[in-house]
RNA sequence: GCGAGAGUGGUGAAAUUGGUAGACACGCUAGAUUUAGGAUCUAGUGCCGAAAGGCGUGGGGGUUCGAGUCCCCCCUCUCGUACCA
């Protein structure tokens, strides 16, 4: 072995870090301080990995790794999502069974994982697929219908008929499937829910003490949409003979109660059918169907245009017993506060324009805009106006006081009180599909009733057929030895629960499992529990910002509840990596005449030709780029990998090439782990060049030793001949306080750099002494664990640390082994990073003008530097130019002199 | 619309508290070496200029001896969200 070959090193090591079970975590070990360091677990598709899991998962393992050497002992585990849709279509198409399909895709990833030389403690691994594993999710599914969390209920779900499964809000795209972008329509079943909305506040209020980004502990306080306000009960009109009814509404604005001018129903609203008139009857009814057979989507969308129709009915405005029109409309969503407004067309946007199109009157009850141009909304500067009756008035008020006044009069009155909403709603949780984690329930006598704990794991049963059916019937429905059998209790017939859990499941408590994946009287070794949680770092890509981490964090506070586990968050510091987009493309758009048509940033239209144009063929015109030497403006940008596009990149692929390490380093070396950055082949050959360069510093290019320079820094019985001389140490020093530094902050980009910068340095150096080179292997190692491990041994041998009969056996243990991941991570000294000299820049008028040298222990001489600043050739000339008026000191970095 | 984040060379990006903008890498240019190279090494590379020098961190204004960094206004892009009363 001559050059630097990956593909020779890498397997080794993974082997002998797999055979010595090298990063095996010991529970015992609990002197040390812990670190639970976790990745996003991955569904294991059938594609295999793509570039964004070694995303997250290089930088989870340079922690881990660097948290071993500094003492901790470390869990860093990982396993499977492995339900899902994809098998189960698969199964579907070809009749393979997903469990089969699934094991192999897990096979793959764990190939694809361990090529890549990430440290998980392999005798951790969690499958969500294995009934060893789901009979806890079982489990906890039946503390939390003990709770009362879990219920059965009727509600319109999104019914995919190609899918032939219901779909959660989520899954559904644009009234499509997110799986095939088939289409979604409305249709009521009876469906598991589980009743997140009663953790609502806490969810809340707890995302304060986590060190998450501020952007996902919005996104979460956003879904959770709390708002505080007032229920308000509105008498309706009655002619005397009609039964009395009330609408309640809910609002955020009880200081506009004066303006309400009408009140709307949401067309589902119980309370239609009971006021509508008799004259009005044909018309709501009409209004009723075709709002029915709108979905979410057409209520919601862009299309702002709002239609209702009046009831006929009239409500009383509490406040100032005004007789106001009821009318239905589909802006108004059942789903959320009463399902009732009453409509302030002065202070409310929505309001204003329904009010315009039907010609209803809109009262000004807040001074600060023109009602008659558009809604004026501001919910804190105005004063009230014309808001008072014979008991209360809020006229004058500033509108924040002006809401509690009147809150409190009708909480007086027992007209309405305060009240608080949220936009989150109860869970939707069960699934018509094969391949999940079955309910461990049974109906008896059309009941449904929890099995008894021992009754656990619940199996999935045998089928050769995965077809949903016609009906919206789970494929398990047709399991008829599976379905029917009987209550355990008392013997009677009884029919199993035919759903399945969503996906989300398995994930919402993993983090737990891999604490103690083997114990068997719980989901977790309680103990065990109390020393590893909470989950010090999390990572993962932030498409699941707000459901994977807001289910998860929900079970975890009912397990909190019940005393399952001791804290009560589980992610205590979350990092989300940036996508990787494919390579930067330039791309110009040909009409049909075949002429370039300039780049419209909106979009080009679909008959356009794509012409895709080659790095070489455009330049830089202003803030754009145009085709070479024409005034052609062309499209640059990156674009999300899709197999469409073509522009994916397989990790394999880079892996053959270039080897584990430089695939590790290239997405370290980026840029910022949380940002988003288009991916660029050659600058993975910029790293791999730099591993090469690492390679060569140690290796002789033409035998399998070390090279002269490193083999001259020591005796033939491996003791130093020279000491390192101070320039040598300074650089080693101040890169270990720069790669400490930054990986502690997560800097991967600037560690690379600097380990770079000392390696273009040592590569300058004759002799390169081994008590240097061993601190700088230990330091590369969390990144390029592979060939640090492998120039360790060679300086090993070097230094008779390592026999070199001993390199070509294994077996020794972990700790006393020839790896070098447990070594102590060099600490660096302050005393030697201290240079001879300083630099100081000199300005004038804050311009720079040149630079002076000034032997360190005299740079902090305030009139000595001035007067060597002064003396500096390139400075005086434009100090003649004036008069100083002042001179600015800045120790140890720049000096300004004023001139006038 | 609303909410959050971001705009720095040809490209990815650095710049700890307001103190030499562009580290490191890619690309490019020239040279060396090589049968050859997508290998290696040396030098150069923000823009304009022969140089002196001038101009430069999305645009405009401000604070300061000094601003990529702080303040105000505007523009653009990315992500999230969508009639939430």
């Amino acid at each position: 072995m001559s050059e630097y070959r990956p593909a020779e090193i890498e397997p080794k090591w993974q082997q002998y870090w797999l055979e010595n079970k090298t990063f095996r975590t010991d529970d015992n070990d609990r002197d040390r301080p812990k670190y639970y360091v976790l990745d996003m677990f991955p569904y294991p598709s059938s594609s295999g990995l793509h570039v964004g899991h070694p995303e997250g998962y290089t930088a989870t393992d340079i922690l881990a790794r660097h948290k071993r050497m500094i003492g901790y002992n470390v869990l860093h585990p990982i396993g499977w999502d492995a339900f899902g849709l994809p098998a189960e279509q698969y199964a579907i198409k070809t009749g393979t069974h997903p469990r089969k399909t699934t094991n192999q895709n897990i096979d793959g990833f764990r190939r694809q994982l361990q090529a890549l030389g990430f440290s998980y403690d392999w005798d951790r691994e969690v499958n969500t697929t294995d009934p060893a594993y789901f009979r806890w999710t079982q489990w906890i599914f039946l503390k939390l219908y003990e709770q009362g969390l879990a219920y059965e209920a009727s509600v319109p779900v999104n019914w995919c008929p190609e899918l032939g499964t219901v779909l959660a809000n989520e899954e559904v795209i644009d009234g499509k499937s997110e799986v095939g972008g088939f289409p979604v329509e409305r249709k009521p079943m009876r469906q598991w829910m589980l009743k997140i909305t009663a953790y609502a506040e806490r969810l809340l209020q707890d995302l304060e003490e986590l060190d998450w980004s501020e952007s996902i502990k919005e996104m979460q306080r956003n879904w959770i949409g709390k708002s505080e306000g007032a229920n308000v009960v509105f008498p309706m009109k009655t002619d005397g003979t009609a039964p009395e009814e009330t609408i309640e509404v809910f609002t955020t604005r009880p200081d506009t109660l004066f303006g309400a001018t009408y009140m709307v129903l949401a067309p589902e609203h119980p309370l239609v059918d009971r006021v509508t008139t008799d004259a009005q009857k044909q018309a709501v009814a009409n209004y009723r169907e075709t709002a029915a057979r709108k979905t979410d989507l057409d209520r919601t969308d862009l299309n702002k245009d709002k239609t209702g129709v009046f009831t006929g009915a009239y409500g009383i405005n509490p406040v100032n017993n005004e007789e106001i029109p009821v009318w239905i409309a589909d802006y108004v969503m059942m789903s959320y506060g009463t399902g009732a407004i009453m409509a302030v067309p002065g202070h409310d946007e929505r309001d204003w324009e329904f009010a315009r199109k039907y010609e209803l009157p809109i009262v000004e009850v807040v001074k600060g805009g023109d009602v008659t141009k558009e809604a004026y909304v501001d919910s804190n500067e105005g004063i009230c106006v014309n808001s008072a009756n014979n008991e209360v008035s809020i006229n004058d008020l500033p509108v924040p006081e002006a809401r509690k006044v009147i809150t409190e009069w009708l909480e007086q009155k027992g007209l309405g009180k305060y009240a608080v909403t949220y936009k989150l709603r109860d869970w939707l949780f069960s699934r018509q599909r094969y391949w999940g984690e079955p309910f461990p329930v049974i109906h008896v006598d059309g009941k449904p009733k929890p099995l008894p704990e021992d009754h656990l794991p619940i199996t999935l049963p045998e089928l050769d057929d995965f077809e949903p059916t016609k009906t919206g019937e789970p494929p398990l429905a047709k399991a008829g030895e599976w379905v029917n059998t009987t209550d355990p209790e008392t013997g009677k017939p009884a029919i199993r629960e035919t759903n399945t859990m969503p996906q989300w499941a398995g994930s919402c408590w993993y983090y737990l499992r891999y604490i103690s994946p083997d114990y068997e009287q719980g989901p977790v070794d309680p103990e065990k529990e109390k020393y590893w949680m909470p989950v010090d770092l999390y990572v993962g890509g932030a498409e699941h910002a707000v459901l994977h981490l807001l289910y998860a964090r929900f079970w975890h506070k009912v397990l909190f509840d019940i005393g399952v586990v001791s804290t009560k968050e589980p992610f205590k510091r979350l990092v989300n990596q940036g996508m990787i987009l494919g390579e930067l493309e330039f791309t110009a758009y040909k009409d049909a005449d075949g002429r370039y048509l300039p780049v419209d940033r909106n979009g080009m239209s679909e008959e356009l030709e794509r012409v895709k144009l080659e790095e070489k063929d455009v330049e830089k015109r202003g803030d754009r780029f145009v085709i070479k030497g024409t005034d052609t403006v062309v499209d640059a940008r990156s674009f999300k990998m899709s197999k469409s596009r073509g522009n994916v990149i397989n990790p394999d692929d880079v892996v053959e090439k270039y080897g584990a390490d430089a695939l590790r380093l290239y997405e370290m070396f980026m840029g910022p782990l949380e940002q988003v950055k288009p991916w660029s082949m050659q600058g993975v050959e910029g790293v791999y060049r730099f591993l090469k360069r690492v390679w060569r510093l140690i290796m002789d290019q033409e035998s399998d030793t070390v090279n002269q320079a490193v083999a001259r820094s020591v005796n033939s019985d491996g003791s130093p001949v020279v000491e390192p001389d101070r320039a040598q140490l300074k650089i080693l020093h101040e890169t270990i306080k720069k790669v400490t530094d930054d990986i502690e902050g997560h800097r991967f980009n600037t560690a690379i750099s600097a380990l770079m910068i000392f390696t273009n340095e040592a590569m300058k150096w004759d002799v390169r002494p081994v008590e240097v080179l061993k601190p700088f292997l230990l330091i590369l190692s969390p990144f390029a664990p592979h060939l640090a491990e492998e120039l360790w041994e060679k300086l090993g041998v070097l230094t008779n640390e390592v026999s070199p009969d001993a390199a070509e056996t294994e077996g020794t243990t972990h700790r006393s082994g020839r790896t070098l991941a447990y070594e102590p991570w060099p600490e660096y000294r302050e005393e030697l990073l201290q240079a001879d000299s300083k630099t100081y820049a000199v300005q004038v008028n804050g311009k720079v003008r040149g630079q002076i040298e000034v032997p360190s222990e005299r740079a902090a001489e305030k009139d000595f530097v001035l007067d060597a600043a002064r003396n500096e050739p390139a400075v005086s000339r434009h100090l003649d130019k004036g008069r100083v008026v002042k001179e600015i000191f800045v120790p140890n970095r720049v000096i300004n002199f004023v001139v006038k």
